[in-house]
DNA sequence: TAAATTTGTTGAATATACTAAACGCTAGGA
DNA sequence: TCCTAGCGTTTAGTATATTCAACAAATTTA
């Protein structure tokens, strides 16, 4: 299943772009319809391309995504190779607390980047996220195990491994291993 | 008239965006109507928020502008007093050609700026201008005079005075004067 | 296998957006 | 002063979006 947005729905293809918004979400149309208080005949309808939805219509429906009208239009979903995972993007790294920014992200165009620490303790999930208006995000597992989803992706990253991708695409971290994982993460524009 | 949107206009007052966009292109409900191949009707029912429009018609109506769907909702119109012309800002800039940075656009937070040096005959007129989407733009005239035109703000500027405004803003250089304008300029982020 | 559930789709009825043509208002010009 | 032209608004009619309910296909459960 291919989830690009980029050769088969133009910008104005408003089916298409909510179609794929519900999908990466992981709703149905009726489970939408219903946090959104609309039918699911009139997102079937609007997916189809076969009506153009009121401004009050989508936004009812974006709410129960939930996603705001402007990142609805402005989403432009990445072709899938832009987000990657890779063990073999840190050959320079040494697995400190301290390490310079320069190691991850080698292929972001030169950008400032902040960098954090996280601890996820087990079980520690940051659940359905929100979108992040512009920007990239990576990181490096240090110690222990973290499943990422990012979009239509999932992987489980061990210590060493590493992701990178754009943060309006929806993501969500979880430790389902038994022990505190250490990742250290960059992100740009720098929020921290 | 003020045409700040921040307080009379929720993100969602589809209505009062739409009025905004329109009246900061200088249009009539009418002349925007007929660029857009809509009535004027519809146009003057919407701005009052009595119909809640249909993408593919919001869609015409901003072609007609013309400005992009994602634009419109993304376009977040910044307090007036954050456009602002001044000839104190520049207290300790040297008129020369190589000029450091950090002259002008004290206020603006760190941010990474490009800069150019642009030179306006007599009767240049950068005409209407499309809005680029984040950053912001500041310049210094160095010779000669530039009428200078921001949203609902136009000001004639003399060597030394300034200008800085978000770049999301309609904006419109023109040389009124009988000599060439030297102007000095930067914006973020830096595209040249 | 068959029954039950869940999925997206469709047709008729209703609610709403949009058009066309008029209205009232204001500003200039003769 | 009257006239004309332009502005935004409004009303009745038409086009379109949305609902409600039923449908077929796919998946699950027994």
């Amino acid at each position: 299943m291919s989830l690009a947005l980029q050769d088969e729905a133009p910008p104005e293809d408003i089916g298409a772009r909510l179609k794929l918004v519900r999908q990466i979400f992981g709703l149905t149309q009726r489970e939408l319809a219903r946090r959104a208080g609309v039918t699911n005949g009139a997102i079937s309808l609007i997916e189809q391309n076969r009506v153009s939805p009121s401004i009050s219509s989508l936004k009812k429906i974006l709410d129960g995504v939930p996603l705001s009208l402007a990142d609805f239009f402005t989403l432009n979903f990445a072709p899938t190779d832009e987000v990657f995972f890779s063990g073999d993007e840190l050959t320079e790294i040494a697995h400190q607390p301290e390490i310079s920014m320069r190691l991850v992200g080698r292929r972001a165009k030169g950008r400032a980047l902040g960098m954090l620490r996280e601890v996820y303790q087990p079980g520690a999930d940051t659940g359905d996220t929100m979108l992040r208006h512009e920007g990239e995000e990576c990181g490096i597992v240090v110690s222990g195990r973290l499943t990422v989803t990012v979009g239509p992706q999932e992987r489980t990253l061990f210590p060493g491994d590493a992701y990178y991708f754009r943060s309006d695409i929806p993501h969500r971290f979880r430790n389902a291993g038994t022990e505190p994982c250490v990742l250290i993460s960059a992100n740009t524009p720098p929020t921290f």
